[in-house]
DNA sequence: CTTGATTCCGAAAGCGCTTTCGGAAATGCT
DNA sequence: AGCATTTCCGAAAGCGCTTTCGGAATCAAG
């Protein structure tokens, strides 16, 4: 492979001097069609690109953003990423621009690593997912001016962008699916509230219960880490509580998966015994024992939508211009029913 | 925020020249221990960094590499990506670099993706996944002198770096773990050949078919997609047969959910009726119906160790010297168990 | 034709760093 | 003391692009 193609070698090529070569290809108006024509043939024709560092150099733009990745809870490793990146990455690669993904680093140091990014020049943007209640990177990013996409929202979100599933709304039909079958003791597997998304899902059910005239006292509510052991764990304290739920919602299909183990090993079944709902629509969910009801959001396009906002704030769109709220909808597979009567059998 | 810390004003309030602070800053020998200490105390006092996209272009490296996303072949996304990004991510980290992913395309445009992340500068290297056996992007890689490495391998591997699963031995021990249970009629859901690793497990079930004496024609294989349906639809044809296997060997767990579902529909239990076993080792086969019996593939650091060789490829190492093969192992869970007989029932 | 406005391109100054090179100052050796 | 080294730093030339600015050439208008 000879010597790259520079913008030096083509201009020396063309006859032109560098500056007017680079003035014709990024189209500015002071270049007669003519010879921007010629130079745009000969460049493509010459294989020529412009060597990014060079120009992200002299523009001072990074062309790049940045997806935080979120801590993995479990082994269970995170389903959402590989499809957010690929929507990411397609909005992105069509305006050239980079895909920098950075991994999450524990909790206090994460405004000393987004402080890091944004001072760097690395990237012209963020994306961070499952944001805190009172996310301290978000603040951060706000106080600095610089542009950043929510995958989720913090408890006040009407000054940033964010892309949203309203799962409060689903939690409460969740709810009134299960009222509707009959149920009234209605357990809830939650998780630690500090996220956000944690605490919207039991405010749902909360207030779907009080609203339907149930009890949702303490002892029907479990906190528990996001994994199927943690799922399990919370879903076997209420099954084994004096005056157990006949029915229980949690806040993620991985922790659904776990409370359907914890009733299997109780010898009983799930969609029979006790139902099960689950949250996030995951595939997998129709191999569970049994397949998992679950809450489905819409998140083909989320990565995809993501980035086209992020671009969009980074161009100077107001960012509050930019919140995206879906909805999520009822999947039901087989780990509900109404609820169970010993003389029904 | 007032503007950026630079080389320039830095050294100025120093009283240093610019070369010179650069030089203490990147340790060079020639410059006074006492010297080197008061600027490299100055710059974090002051919070310097060097700006990436000067320091790039002045030294030609991109300090980045690339990871291409393998082609999700299901909705039930990969879920290896998201570890094995961390992993990675990690690896390049301590060392400052930059980690960004590029989404596949399709087949026919690779290599020119491939060139064009060549030849940008964008990245000192790339790792790629899920060769073909005769992959074109390695040869472009080879031939381009370009440092990358590959997860899997393609068929001939002898002059690249790879880190690889014997998967072909494993499905080898599969096969003898479920002759030892009694089985001698054992079907094998395979996906398409052109994925290296899909031959390499066909070939490690049919050499050890032939090693125990079993027959392993082509009625015992179904080449399907490398999804849940593909799976279903394999082992639903097997199970269909005339004289069906009584074991079913599947080329991902993806697929041997699948073929739990096929046996489900057919009335039969798995791990009793017929056994199967499938291959990744997911956390997520704990709780399918039955729980699934798996070959788990030690990916715990894999994509930390990934990271590391290839930086020290692009340290200038020699690839040959970077190939490492790990070995899967037999987790028994419950779709396994001996052969079943109306008699014994 | 002359003038004034346009159109189009060349020249040059950066962007913020690295790295080579040469020379002054400090050190070693006889 | 005198010379040859060695130590340490300053100066300057890039890296490959973008962008401003001014001027030559072209055009329209008087």
């Amino acid at each position: 492979m000879t010597t790259r193609m520079s913008l030096k070698k083509l201009s020396a090529h063309l006859g032109l001097a560098q500056g007017t070569v680079s003035r014709a290809l990024n189209n500015y108006p002071d270049i007669s069609a003519k010879t921007r024509k010629r130079v745009q043939e000969e460049a493509i024709r010459l294989g020529y690109t412009a060597n990014p560092m060079a120009r992200r150099l002299a523009t001072g733009l990074a062309e790049a953003v940045a997806f935080i990745m979120p801590e993995s809870h479990s082994s269970l490793a995170e389903p959402f990423v590989s499809q957010l990146l690929e929507g990411l990455g397609d909005s992105l690669s069509r305006r050239g621009w980079d895909l920098l993904v950075t991994q999450s680093v524990p909790a206090e140091d994460e405004p000393e690593m987004i402080r890091k990014l944004v001072t760097s020049g690395r990237v012209s943007g963020v994306v961070i997912s499952r944001p805190h209640k009172n996310d301290a990177r978000i603040k951060l990013l706000q106080s600095a001016k610089f542009p950043f996409i929510v995958h989720g929202r913090s408890l006040r979100s009407d000054d940033y962008a964010w892309y949203d599933v309203d799962s409060e709304k689903a939690f409460g039909d969740a709810v009134d699916h299960l009222v509707a079958l009959g149920h009234s003791r209605i357990g809830f597997v939650g998780a630690p509230t500090y996220h956000t998304f944690a605490q919207a899902r039991l405010d749902g059910y909360r207030k779907t219960m009080v609203a339907n005239g149930l009890p949702s006292d303490d002892s029907l509510i479990q906190i528990c880490e996001l994994s199927d052991d943690g799922g399990e764990r919370g879903a076997g304290h209420l099954l084994d509580a004096d005056d157990p739920p006949t029915a229980i919602l949690c806040t993620t299909d991985v922790q659904a998966f776990g409370a359907l183990a914890a009733i299997r090993s109780r010898g009983m079944v799930a969609g029979k015994h006790v139902s099960v709902i689950g949250y996030d629509g995951l595939r997998i969910g129709r191999h569970t024992n049994p397949p998992l009801t679950t809450l489905v959001q819409p998140q083909a396009h989320s990565g995809r939508q993501l980035g086209d906002m992020l671009l969009a704030i980074i161009d100077g769109g107001d960012p509050r211009d930019f919140q995206e709220l879906r909805s999520a909808e009822l999947l039901r597979r087989q780990s509900d029913g109404p609820v169970w009567t010993e003389s029904a059998q």
